[in-house]
This record gives structure tokens, C-alpha cells and sequence, in this order.
DNA sequence: AACATAAGGATCGTTCAACGATCTGACAAT
DNA sequence: ATTGTCAGATCGTTGAACGATCCTTATGTT
């Protein structure tokens, strides 16, 4: 093989999760989050396997490992002999969540170094989304962007563990977003602020940054344990 | 009821997680993770689901749902088609478990309040465990032992889900023992340290406690990240 | 000899049907 | 009002089955 081969083979491992199949579990449980992210399901209500698996078309025990991967997510729960149950937070999750948050998301400012181009283009490219999506009125999207752009903050860190545990984080805070009646009111100020806090990254300013995010998350965790009480 | 019995009903409410009887799966996942742990299994190696199942004697099912169970703590890596493995860590591995644990870690000392008597009372029982087990030249045991003092300096944050990511941090982190030949030389030194940061915890000396903390975290890093290289 | 192709076996992914175990709710007995 | 009992619903687990995918080996081609 030429050197020139050798090299675009080595290019080419990095495609190797896009190529990443899924099965049929990971293809429910996805579904499965779109529709308690968006609501359909309601915090404390039972799943039942039968109904759920006729539903969908797919086998119980297929159903089971869907369910599996979303209580490890946190947005179910499991009781033993009972069945799985959309979690309802309660505000101390909120509190315990927001905690994480500043925690995780200052420590990937504070300690990543310079930005790679990938993450950059991460961060704006989830501003641009939150904004089109506001332009829109299509404000359940903002959120998601939103959410995004601290995923992209996090990536800042350059830890792959890290960034799964935001992901975790975030998933479970999905559901204490849908305690908020208004989403317009809630999420379009996050907007700007993420903005900002971007502005400051690019400039390099991280503890302009940091103290940014701080106040944000405090700002954010105040509405929603209010909303949870 | 009196009012006796109704407080005593409300008592008993904490008890209701001693409660959770465990599934089959559960169990075969401790196993597992045991087995895993301990080294019988190697880093690497595939878990094939029929001869783990006739062995443990139980449905291939159930022990697809132990393997999904252990790779979500990182233990088992899933391989679409090809089954499960013994995750082997690279020294990039490495680096970013010990990055997490001293986020963790330093944050729990940093912004733990009073030790609430329990955690203290695992913090001392954690020590003792390690110093009798040194006595008795079993070093897996000290090495066990000092992860559970660990897992209770994180509880001094209170807070649940960092726990969790503890524990999880902590079980991957157990397959990069596996790589130093010599237990006791690994092992025995982080006792004495140990039993020093426990001292300036209960002195309250907090700052002082975070500097031993981080310091050990470095060095027990450099030795791992040798032996995976 | 190097490469491409094909065949075969092993193992996984998924489904299905079944039975025992457990929970829940309702009704009867005290 | 409390307790005991029972039936229905649902979960936990099993075992068998079949197609899909991967790996290895054998075969053929250049």
C-alpha cells in the first residue's frame, strides 16, 4: 500500500462511528426519549411493556433493553416487579442537577485550553440553531440548542467521560423543563446570554466566561425549582 | 393510629431502599463484576453469551441484560454483532479517569459542609478495613478498601449523583489495577496518605486536606499511566 | 505470491410463547 | 375499621427458533 493509502486509511478510522449501527433497543429507547422530552408521556406515568411493545412493533424483550438504557439515562425509573415509570423530579433533583452543571461546565471553561476548531464551530453553530429556532417561534427547539451549546462547553474540556456526563446531566433536566408552562418566557433569554457567554470564549476571556456561566445557572436553577415546588 | 405509630410509619419510609430485592440480572452482574475485577477475566477478552449463560445457568436474556448493565459502568464494551469484551484502558483512559477524579473529588472537599456522622464514620471504617487488611497481606483488599474511602470523601458533597459518577469512575478505574504486577507496592502507600487526609478532614482543615488529596491523585496517576504504556 | 471471491460455521440480534412470581385492588370475614 | 383472601394484571425469566452478521478457511484468479 502506498503511503498515500496508509494515510487516508488513518483518516478514515475516524469515520468509523459514523458508521456506528444501532439496534433496535437504541432505535426505541430514542424514540421512546423523544416523546417523554416532548412531553407525550407525563412524569409518573407507567410504561407497560405489552401496550408499549404492540405499539412499536417490537418485541418485549427488545422493549426491556430500551427501557434499560433509559433508566440509566435517568428518565425512567425501575421497580422491580412493578415496571418502569417516567421520573418526576422533585426540586432537590433541580438543585442536585444545577450543582453538577456549575461544577462540570466551570471546570470545562476554567480548564480547556484553546478551543479546537471543531467545538467552535459546535458552539456557534448552536447559537445560530437557538436563533433561527426563536426567529421561528419554534421555542422547544430552543431549548434543545440551548442545551447543545453547553454540550459544545463542555467539549472544551476534551473528555470524552466528561462530555457523557453532561449528557446525563441533560437529559434528566429535559424533564424538569417541561414543569415550565411558559417555554418562550424561559428559554429565549438563555439565548443572549449564550451568545455572550460565546463572545467571551472566542475572546479567549475565560474567567469573563466562567463568571457568566455562574450566573446563568444560578438564574436558570432559581426559576425551576420555584416551578418544582 | 397513635401518634407514635405514625412517626414510626414515617421512619420507616428510609428503610424502603434496604427494601429493593435485586433481579436475576443484578446478580449475575455482581458476579461478573467480581469475576472481572478480581482479574479472572483479562482485559480483552469476549464474554460469550452462550457459555457465560450454560456456566452461571441462566437464559441468554437475562445475561444480556447483566452485560448492558456492566457496560454502562464502563466494565464491558458492546460490540454490535460481535458481542461483548473486557474493557482494556489506555493510558488516555487513564489520564481522563484521574482528571474526573480529581474534579470530583477536590470539588466534594472543597464544598462539602460538617461531615454528617455517617459519611465520617465510613471514612474512618474505610481506613480500618485497609490497615487490617495489610496486616493480613491481602492488598486486593487494601486496594478495595481505599476506593471506599474515596467514594465517602465524595459523599461529603451530599450529593447523589455525584456519587454515582464516583462509582462509576471508580469501577473503571479498578481494570487498571489489574496492570500492576506488584499489588502491594501499589497499594500499601496510599494507606498511611489516606489516614492523613482523613486527620485534616476531621481537623476541618479542608484546604490542606484538598492539597494531599491532589497530590495523591498525581502520583497514583504517573504510576498507572506507566504500567499502560 | 498477492489479491479477490465464495462457502461455512459460529455467534449475535430479535422474536415468540409460555409459566411462575409478584403486585394491586377488591371483596369478604372478623 | 382492620385484617385475610382471592383473582387479574403485569413483570421476570426461560427456551427455542430463525435471520443477520462476522470470522475463518478454502478456492480461484491475476
Amino acid at each position: 500500500m502506498t503511503d498515500g493509502g496508509v494515510r487516508a486509511a488513518e483518516r478514515l478510522q475516524e469515520d468509523r462511528v459514523l458508521l456506528g449501527r444501532t439496534s433496535t433497543a437504541e432505535r426505541v429507547a430514542a424514540i421512546l426519549r423523544q416523546r417523554i422530552t416532548e412531553g407525550l408521556f407525563e412524569p409518573g406515568t407507567r410504561l407497560s411493556e405489552e401496550s408499549i411493545g404492540a405499539a412499536l412493533g417490537v418485541s418485549r424483550n427488545t422493549l426491556r433493553e430500551a427501557f434499560r438504557l433509559l433508566s440509566h439515562e435517568g428518565l425512567l425509573v425501575h421497580e422491580l416487579n412493578r415496571g418502569v415509570f417516567v421520573r418526576r423530579l422533585t426540586a432537590d433533583d433541580v438543585v442536585d442537577l444545577y450543582r453538577l452543571r456549575r461544577l462540570i461546565e466551570c471546570a470545562a471553561i476554567r480548564e480547556g485550553g484553546r478551543p479546537s476548531g471543531e467545538t467552535l464551530a459546535a458552539l456557534r453553530g448552536a447559537v445560530n440553531d437557538a436563533e433561527r429556532a426563536a426567529a421561528e417561534r419554534r421555542w422547544e427547539d430552543v431549548g434543545t440548542a440551548n442545551m447543545l451549546f453547553h454540550q459544545a462547553i463542555v467539549e472544551l474540556a476534551g473528555s470524552s467521560r466528561l462530555d457523557e456526563m453532561m449528557r446525563q446531566v441533560l437529559a434528566e433536566l429535559r424533564l424538569s423543563f417541561l414543569a415550565m408552562k411558559n417555554p418562550r418566557a424561559f428559554h429565549e433569554p438563555y439565548l443572549w446570554r449564550n451568545r455572550d457567554i460565546l463572545k467571551l470564549v472566542e475572546a479567549g476571556d475565560t474567567p469573563g466566561a466562567e463568571r457568566l456561566l455562574a450566573d446563568y445557572l444560578s438564574d436558570a436553577e432559581r426559576q425551576l425549582v420555584q416551578a418544582h415546588s
